[in-house]
DNA sequence: CGTGTAAGGAATTCTGACACG
DNA sequence: CGTGTAAGGAATTCTGACACG
């Protein structure tokens, strides 16, 4: 774990105009969602915003459920459900991990 | 082949400020290094140098050459070689796959 | 050769607000 | 609720050039 690289898809360094342009959505409505809690860009040293390719994925599908009728509010939870499915997929995955280690001496590093 | 997505890997979406801050070369060189033929990225709409992550590592192999002594002109003969031997090597799969197909007629969709 | 810098302009991004519905 | 827009400022990026060595 000694390299934090988080690969490509994650590393936020792409600008609201270029998210503009891969999206198709407008700077308005990509920070009306980052206020609405659907993304989290972070902050270059200066202070404007950076995406990741996955915010950019995450977007597109935000686009079309509004497209759908959908509102932002159900939006946000469908994501927190999602989440929470995905953190017990992760956490069962450790518990096996923690198993066979137990059973084998695997490594786990 | 409908698919043209290139993979997060080499698309170019990151304005030059944050590939100075990425490879710690200052906007001049990145520049510099464009006009000795080394990087090559495309242009925004509006006209701004739009990098790849491939470009970000390229630059900090460029980077570290440069700290050695060598010459950007060397550099790029370097390049150029090592273009060189992955088409040739490029050119060596396909005509395995061709020789595949011809035999048994495996698909090369 | 590789890099710094001052120069002036054009485009980008930011925030808070008013508007419509 | 979701989005458009005008507003003013601050930061970004671009090009061509002079400088040093």
């Amino acid at each position: 774990m000694a390299y934090e690289e988080a690969s490509y898809k994650d590393k936020k360094v792409i600008s609201i105009g270029v998210v503009s342009e891969l999206t198709g959505l407008t700077e308005r409505q990509i920070r009306y969602y980052e206020e609405r809690n659907l993304i989290f860009p972070e902050r270059s040293p200066r202070g404007s915003r950076k995406y990741s390719f996955s915010d950019v994925e995450t977007l597109m599908e935000i686009a079309n459920k509004i497209e759908d009728g959908v509102q932002t509010f159900e939006i946000r939870q469908e994501m927190i459900r999602q989440n929470g499915k995905e953190d017990q997929r992760e956490l069962r995955k450790r518990m096996l991990r923690g198993q066979l280690n137990a059973q084998f001496g695997i490594q786990d590093k």
